[in-house]
RNA sequence: GCCCCCGUAGCUCAAUAGGACAGAGCGUCGGCCUUCUAAGCCGAAUGUUGCAGGUUCGAGCCCUGCCGGGGGCGCCA
């Protein structure tokens, strides 16, 4: 597919210093901002290159063969340029050429955009597009655009919808550490979804049935008894944290003894509001807030269970053995068929599990996102069977498995026990290190490694901790603009500054890498990876401070011009930071 | 026994559909606050990407087989 850009005429090999300033583009309408709006910038260079491929072969210059998808890339090494392709290497066999000589023939009749500054041809055939430093300068006016186009992307999917689902744990006990990274991947990629387009639904499926529900009032009773000093036992499969005793004790202190006959669901559904009450409140501690609560009594309350058991059932995948109902997953490759329908007749969790995708089919959300913690790595996929058993294109389903959470102090993995004193609920971690620190550490690895959480690294206050080195580049900004007001200055002081002083080597730098977030999300949102934002926020804060500490603002020796260029630099720096943070689902702190 | 994840610098981890010399942080060593901003900056050292084959112009990435670590394999969820 090649997309009509609005390409200028040609520049080809145009050095930096060649160039006219370029233009200010300032106001919202202007077709420069509008240009970031539309699409990314290695979109335009790959239909850029891919149509120099096809001219170049009207011209003679190189063989007909079918051209391949593009791949523009962020180079490694920023050295190679802002953006750099290696087609030339992949064409060497349909082209029968060296791949320089394809790369020269390509760049020969590339149109480029105009913030392209520079193309290189390089040693074993890359193509490399740097960025014009006139062009570049303008990105402060692009991050403080009022439309809030900044850290926003068209995937060019037009409306989707989307649905991540996260958390899920059972209403029968506090948010453990496990769950807590599902969520902050969950709510992260439920934010880089918003800002690349998608309706996002944040929603959290609720255990609120079966067996665990009846555990979970028999405990309380238990304790609730115990509490009046009437003998009562708690089994082994029975919840034997504190918290069910607090729950017991709050019945003891509001109605007495006047419980005591009550049935085990009236503990249940008491103990289960509460619970769910305070996983809710945790949560919100850390900034995940759900949209939907999906209830597992719906289902069975709906009619949605049978429903599904019948719709299994008309085509071809129920058959009965041993008085239960067993789903055929292996005719989608199961290593042997899974039991739906116990032979007490109550369902496994798998018919509810199905029950909620086809549902999630129904709603019509174009991808779903399911976040599932390690021990649910094998029953995912039965679900998906599920699915298709019903008829539909599973592939709408993405499912996210991420690996465990270890707590590490003092260089020693703390023991996970429910013992008092142990730190394993997320509403102590956030009473010991905060809210920040947990969204950080959480996303800071691939779901696919394990996370050893440092205690004393995330409450450490220097530049050893990623947290408090990426929000102080935050910080940093704030004190510039606090001082710049308290030396009686106007606040927009900078608003027609010059940009075109932002030459300095590292303003550059900073530019450059602010200008990939859309990268960075495009990225996120397509492969569902958000440890790279991250990754990101830790560049982009490195390179602040690098310019930050040799491009001043208010010192005496910087010439007035210059002094509102940079301010308008650290004013856009600020909002980025912002823009990170905030997609992270971190604060941005004026002061630390 | 079967399935999933991992194995990359002393440690913890990155590496964007297979692409450039495998990169960061921590730690180590050495510099930078009488001049605004040190919760910061600058510099140095560090690799047989677990092992052995294979595919490819090109492999940390794909395939096969081993070795090692973690997790999961219920008519529990």
């Amino acid at each position: 597919m090649i997309r009509k850009g609005p390409f200028q005429t040609g520049r080809r090999f145009r050095s930096p210093t060649e160039g006219e300033s370029a233009p200010r583009a300032s106001s919202t309408g202007d077709p420069k901002l509008l240009k970031w709006r539309v699409m990314l910038q290695h979109h335009e260079l790959s239909a850029a290159v891919g149509a120099a491929i096809a001219s170049a072969q009207e011209a003679g210059a190189l063989p007909l063969f079918d051209i391949p998808n593009v791949l523009v890339e962020r180079p490694r090494e920023t050295t190679f340029g802002d953006y750099a392709t290696a087609v030339a290497l992949q064409l060497a066999r349909p082209a029968r050429m060296a791949p320089p000589a394809i790369a020269e023939i390509i760049a020969a009749h590339l149109r480029l955009p105009d913030y392209v500054g520079e193309v290189n041809v390089v040693k074993p055939g890359f193509i490399n597009f740097r960025l014009a430093p006139e062009w570049v300068q303008t990105v402060p006016d692009y991050i403080l655009d009022p439309a809030g186009d900044y850290g926003r992307v068209d995937l060019g999917l037009g409306p989707r919808k989307a649905q991540v689902e996260c958390v899920s744990a059972n209403p029968t006990g506090p948010i453990t550490l496990g769950r807590t990274r599902g969520g902050v991947i969950g709510d992260t990629l439920h934010r880089v979804l918003e800002a690349a387009g998608y309706d996002v639904t944040l929603e959290y499926y609720y255990n609120d049935a079966g067996r665990q529900m009846t555990m979970l009032g028999e405990s309380v009773k238990a304790r609730y008894l115990q509490a009046l000093g009437i003998p009562a036992e708690l089994k082994e499969d029975h919840y034997q944290g504190d918290y069910i005793t607090d729950l017991a004790l709050e019945l003891v202190d509001e109605h007495g003894d006047a419980l005591v006959e009550m049935p085990i669901d009236t503990f249940a559904e008491f103990a289960r509001g509460r619970i769910s009450q305070q996983q809710k409140e945790t949560l919100a501690r850390i900034g995940i807030v759900f949209d939907v609560y999906f209830r597992e009594q719906s289902l069975y309350e709906t009619g949605a269970l049978e429903r599904t058991l019948e719709g299994l059932r008309e085509n071809g995948y129920i058959y009965e053995q041993d008085g239960a109902q067993w789903f055929r997953t292996t005719e989608f490759g199961d290593d042997k068929d899974r039991v739906v329908v116990k032979a007490d007749g109550e369902p496994t969790y798998r018919l509810p599990d199905i029950a909620y995708h086809w549902n999630k089919a129904q709603r019509g959300f174009d991808l779903v996102v399911d976040i599932f913690g390690p021990d649910h790595h094998a029953t995912a996929p039965q679900v998906l069977m599920g699915v298709r058993a019903l008829g539909y294109d599973s592939r709408f389903v993405h499912t996210l498995l991420h690996q465990i959470v270890n707590l590490v102090r003092g260089g020693q993995p703390v023991k996970m026990s429910t013992r008092r004193g142990l730190f394993v609920t997320l509403d102590e971690l956030v009473d010991e290190v905060g809210a920040d620190p947990i969204r950080y550490f959480m996303i800071s690895r691939s779901a696919n490694s394990p996370i050893d959480f440092d205690l004393d690294l995330a409450v450490e206050h220097s530049d050893k901790n990623p947290v408090y080195y990426i929000q102080n580049a935050h910080v940093r900004c704030a004190g510039i603009f606090r001082k710049w007001a308290e030396a009686g200055r106007a606040e927009d002081a900078d608003a027609d500054a010059d940009l075109s002083l932002l030459v300095h080597e590292r303003e550059q730098a900073f530019l450059r890498k602010a200008l990939e977030l859309g990268d960075v999300l495009e990225m996120i949102a397509t492969t569902y990876e958000p440890h790279r934002l991250a990754f990101y926020a830790y560049d982009l804060a490195a390179l602040f401070h690098q310019a930050y500490e040799e491009c001043r603002v208010l010192h005496s020796d910087v010439p007035e011009p210059l002094r509102l260029a940079r301010l308008r630099f650290y004013r856009a720096a600020k909002a980025a930071f912002a823009r990170v943070l905030d997609l992270m689902g971190m604060s941005a702190p004026d002061i630390m």
